[in-house]
RNA sequence: GCGGGUGUGGCGGAAUGGCAGACGCGGCAGAUUUAGGAUCUGUUGCCUUCGGCGUAUGAGUUCGAGUCUCUUCACCCGCACCA
């Protein structure tokens, strides 16, 4: 009898072992075909590692580890994405340094990762904390302000005022803070700013190149938010003022009865002189300045404006005079800040022109009547009311009115985006330092590239201002420094690099993590990159993987890196669930600790149970019985060891269930149907107990299978049965077609689509030999006297007989 | 509102248009055991007498539909006045 079943043992045991034999380790060599698996590097958080980490991780890790068996050169890297708010909070609340902190919580996070033994290459752990790391960081913020690409404006910008600090568009859900759920206002700051609509374009076409599964590439679609329309230039009446609009629906331009512009729109300054309410547009105005987005959002149903008394429009193709409005629901920061409304083809106009009495008129026929509700759904509609349009097709409309409004040199054809430049500037201390200077004589100055890392200074006091200012700004003798063109006296920047910047570039790195001479050698990522599969969270479709697809396209133009798309493969996991069905969270009492659950059943059966627990990409819920039943699973693959026979080769009588197993599970990995393939090596399992003995050979195969989910007990047990060099050495199992069937199956007789009975019959029965079965007396009892219309025979599953 | 997704036993979930419920959890029974919250074996969708009914809903295509088409409903995620 062998001795019982200890994780902990020798879990510990191969995790020393695999340490001291670097075996997980990337090879130097570029000879072999490279594999590059990426996960999403962890933030150190103070909580530690949460059961979410491991689904992701482990999934890649089997991955990796069948790649490796497989003959490839992997790549398999871990870090730390360390930079953030929950580090800095945490060490002003406790008084002690954020670097102190992020130490401690990379140390535990490191000793729970390995705990749970994922082959990652520990030799090229990368911080995105550590200088020697940031200076690139800086470099490439310093390669992006070169192109033109960084830029400082004051704008107004989302502003947390709980974390004091501006915020994205990205980092903005739903009106609140991505981070701590408070309200975020706008507020009027300087802010450094990425110019990442430069590549909106770039960002879109990339993604008919790479392998992403459905839902992110339709995501990030989305948020770039290209639409094809034209813009029209609108004069306003006896002034030399003219109004530009962007529209999709030129065609409409007859049926334009007003116009709008946003409240923040330039024009209104300058009309101020013929404006003869005044007062009620600043009013107004003021109004939607104070306004959150939040409640922009709620207040979205009901549409306000003011008139701009005194000014009036005239429409480029008819040359009729509207109205101007000024009113929130157009925005400052899309297309030009102003509108042509239409109301009998836009909802939102007509809600407006229904408020304030404006006309509708139609200029698509084909709906119902356009003053009971907008037509907006014209696909096939006709032109009506509009002059040398009428008669033409929405289509043909479009096409016809672009070229006049360029033939009379009022307008043109122009692609818009949603997608919006990138806020790169907060005011805290925990994160990259902006490596510029300020200079009375020279304006905004690179740092030279010789002088990185800008390093933070030490502070006593990390505390956030109110006034908006970044922590640092308070500590003159860092802030106060000379200019590097003129030598003069200058200021440092004192704004930081949101988190994402690191996060940005990390996969290239780890091509190459040492380097410091590059971000990355361009010989080591030219092998390296791109990363082939990369799995992550869907959170970070329009955060992460956006931003880290635009600075890798930009170092790509800049010649920096020999690749043009980061990642040729993303995949996304489900959500881990609290046992109720509930987001796990400190506050509904639902959190799984992973150091726990190892503790109890150990890191293989953990591991097997992050896998088993349902389809990956789905959220799940927790279930600890769930996590038991995986323990007694590799129980029982333990176990096996005691039926062992002395037959070194697989029994014919088990060829096709072996050589089932390893196709099922080899296939099913590769499809992430992680679940379906330990489904299959159970009911191996399950066979094996069955006949009450395995042979050597049978034991091999599974073990083989198993290895990736569950590395430590199957290392183990290899050792034991003494099947020679350790499995990280082996080559991953093949299987045999021609071995998958037995002589015989098992063929379900349906009499006019019900299941009647069940026959063996050989399996080289073709689809043209239903027939033969008739012969078979069981068929032959079920079909009786009664004639056979037709017969449908599907060879190894079933035989209809429609009588 | 728009976009994406999901709906199958008590639960998590399986099913290239071809035997619905693999595998696991939970339950039940038996064996072994001083004992079992260990292990092994069997059993477990529902109603039942034959047999029937079952994949959110209603229709359709098909010899055959969980799977394809259309309808309705419910829930989840993302975006949200983007002209």
């Amino acid at each position: 009898m062998s001795q019982p079943y200890n994780p902990e043992k020798i879990e510990l045991k191969w995790q020393k072992n695999w340490e001291q034999a670097h075996c997980f380790e990337a090879e130097a060599s570029h000879e072999k075909p490279k594999f590059y698996a990426l996960i999403e590097f962890p933030y150190p958080s103070g909580a530690g590692l949460h059961v979410g980490h491991p689904r992701s991780n482990t999934a890649m890790d089997i991955i990796a580890r069948k790649r490796r068996m497989e003959g490839y050169n992997v790549l398999f890297p871990i870090g730390w994405d360390a930079f953030g708010l929950p580090t800095e909070n945490y060490a002003i609340k406790n008084h002690v340094h954020p670097a102190g902190v992020t130490k401690k919580n990379i140390d535990h996070f490191r000793e729970q990762l390995k705990r749970i033994g994922f082959s990652f290459d520990w030799s090229r752990e990368v911080d995105t904390t550590d200088p020697a790391y940031f200076k690139w960081t800086q470099w490439i913020f310093l390669q992006l302000y070169k192109k033109g690409l960084a830029y400082k404006s004051e704008m107004p910008v989302n502003w947390c005022p709980s974390c004091k600090c501006g915020l994205a568009n990205e980092e903005v859900v739903a009106g609140k803070c991505e981070r701590c759920g408070a309200e975020v206002i706008r507020r009027v700051k300087s802010q450094w700013m990425l110019k990442i609509t430069d590549y909106a374009q770039k960002l879109l076409d990339g993604l008919d190149d790479v392998d992403f599964i459905e839902k992110v590439k339709v995501q990030q679609r989305n948020w770039i938010g290209r639409s094809e329309g034209a813009e029209v230039d609108f004069a306003l009446e006896d002034t030399d003022e003219k109004l530009r609009v962007y529209t999709t629906r030129p065609d409409t331009l007859f049926g334009a009865t007003y116009m709008v512009v946003a409240p923040e729109h330039a024009v209104v300054d300058r009309l101020r002189a013929r404006i003869q309410n005044w007062d009620e547009v600043v009013a107004y105005r003021e109004a939607a300045a104070r306004k959150s987005d939040f409640e922009r959002t709620e207040l979205a149903k009901d549409k306000t404006g003011v008139e701009l008394k005194g000014v009036r429009a005239i429409d480029p193709v008819n040359g009729r005079s509207i109205p101007v409005y000024i009113s929130d629901y157009v925005l400052a920061t899309y297309g030009t800040g102003a509108i042509m409304a239409v109301p009998a083809h836009d909802e939102r106009d007509w809600e407006f022109a229904k408020k304030f009495g404006l006309p509708i008129i139609e200029v698509v026929a084909g709906g119902e009547d356009v003053q009971k509700a907008a037509y907006t759904d014209v696909a096939d509609g006709v032109l009506v009311n509009s002059g040398f349009l009428d008669g033409l097709s929405v289509a043909e409309a479009k096409k016809t009115i672009i070229d006049w409004l360029v033939e009379h040199k009022v307008g043109e054809r122009k692609v818009n985006y949603k997608l919006r430049d990138w806020v790169f500037s907060r005011q805290r201390y925990w994160g990259e330092p902006i490596p510029l200077v300020y200079c009375e004589k020279c304006g905004w100055v690179p740092v030279p590239e010789e002088q990185l890392p800008v390093l933070l200074p030490e502070v006593d006091n990390y505390e956030p201002t109110d006034s908006g200012e970044s922590p640092l700004s308070k500590i003159e003798s860092w802030v106060n420094t000379t200019c590097p063109h003129c030598g003069g006296p200058a200021k440092r920047e004192t704004d930081t690099m949101p988190q994402w910047a690191g996060s940005s570039w990390y996969f290239l790195r780890y091509a190459d993590a040492h380097c410091d001479t590059a971000l990355a050698r361009y010989d080591e990522l030219k092998y390296w990159m791109p990363v082939d599969w990369y799995n992550g969270g869907m959170e970070h479709t329009t955060l992460h993987l956006l931003y880290s697809r635009f600075w890798n396209l930009f170092l790509y133009d800049i010649g920096a890196i020999p690749n043009k798309e980061a990642y040729q493969k993303r995949t996304s996991h489900g959500m881990i669930l609290g046992a109720n069905g509930e987001k796990m969270s400190k506050s509904r009492g639902n959190v799984i600790n992973p150091d726990d659950t190892i503790a109890e059943i150990g890191a293989d059966a953990f591991r097997l149970y992050e896998m088993f627990m349902g389809a990956f990409d789905q959220a799940i819920p927790w279930s600890t019985e769930g996590a038991r039943g995986c323990r007694r699973f590799l129980e029982r693959v333990w176990r096996l060891q005691d039926m062992l026979t002395g037959e070194e080769r697989v029994r014919p009588e088990m060829e096709a269930s072996v050589h089932g197993m390893i196709k099922k599970v080899s296939e099913d990995y590769e499809r992430m149907k992680y679940n379906t393939a330990i489904a299959a090596m159970m009911s191996f399992v399950n066979e094996l107990y069955a006949n009450s003995r395995v042979s050597r050979g049978e034991l091999r195969a599974l073990l083989l299978c198993l290895n990736p989910v569950a590395p430590h007990i199957t290392e183990e047990m290899w050792e034991a049965c003494g099947f020679g060099e350790p499995i990280y050495k082996q080559k991953w199992p093949t299987w045999d077609e021609g071995k998958l069937v037995a002589d015989e199956v098992e063929i379900a007789v349906q009499i006019c689509g019900k299941v009647r009975a069940r026959i063996m019959a050989p399996t080289s029965l073709g689809r043209e030999d239903g027939a033969k079965l008739l012969e078979d007396e069981t068929v032959k009892k079920l079909v009786g006297d009664k004639p056979v219309k037709k017969l449908i025979f599907v060879p190894g599953r079933l035989l209809n007989i429609v009588c």
